[in-house]
DNA sequence: GATGTATATCTACAAATGTAGAATAAATAT
DNA sequence: ATATTTATTCTACATTTGTAGATATACATC
């Protein structure tokens, strides 16, 4: 199942906080903040898809992501690779390498980072 | 305006034709197909976002995307990086780097890329 | 104990999406 | 010319999504 895109903007707001209450949450948000119950709903929306949960604190809950947004975000690029790539990773690679404009220094950091993922293997 | 998920999928086979009459999309879909209307639906609609135009040959329309697969995926792809990495494309790259299982061939490739890109600035 | 505050649940509703039938019209095959 | 095939348009409807009011509750405070 996958997330909306209201969804996934709470999400994050939850990986950045790593476990938050519904007032923090919404606090999170930038004006104009939503309604306390559309948060409530989209909660909802997430426990059905097994994508939060929460601890009951007395009468309040404190919610936490039941996925890592690591593992989120990996599904998301395998995803794109998969559909824009005919599944190849290193294609992605190299489009992604030529079409974003990163830095010459930037460029030069991946490589070392690279280099120790060579030496790694 | 973005686009479906259904509406993507159209816009693949679109990508990979380049140029295609109503039956050969259906042709294009696995099984099972979708009904041909439910295509002329999502072409419509995808004509409404500006994605996809036509010329008409005779009584029936070959149709043609307007927006260049690489476009399209490098705003998908930027989205992501500002969803995810706060908008830095190098913690991207890293990222990428260290969770993609790349082969230690793919890796050198990429290398010898990254180093092209830096002689080019 | 009465009142304000934060939260949760229920209900609602408009817009977007996925899907396709019915009616229509043109192109083609016989 | 008639039947068949193919594509287009119109209409329809269930599901998902974005958004939030109304209502109920528990808690904190005066």
């Amino acid at each position: 199942m996958q997330l909306s895109k209201a969804e996934e903007q709470l999400m994050q707001i939850l990986w950045k906080k790593d476990k938050a209450f519904m007032k923090d949450l919404i606090d999170a948000y930038p004006d104009p903040k939503p309604a306390q119950t559309t948060i409530a709903t989209l909660l909802k929306r997430m426990q059905d898809k097994n994508f939060v949960d929460y601890k009951q604190y007395g009468r309040s809950r404190e919610y936490f992501p039941l996925v890592k947004k690591k593992d989120y975000f990996s599904k998301q690029v395998n995803g794109m690779i998969k559909n824009f790539f005919n599944d190849s990773a290193s294609q992605f690679a190299s489009f992604f390498t030529r079409e974003t404009n990163l830095s010459k220094k930037e460029l030069e950091e991946l490589r070392s980072l690279i280099d120790r993922e060579i030496k790694n293997k």
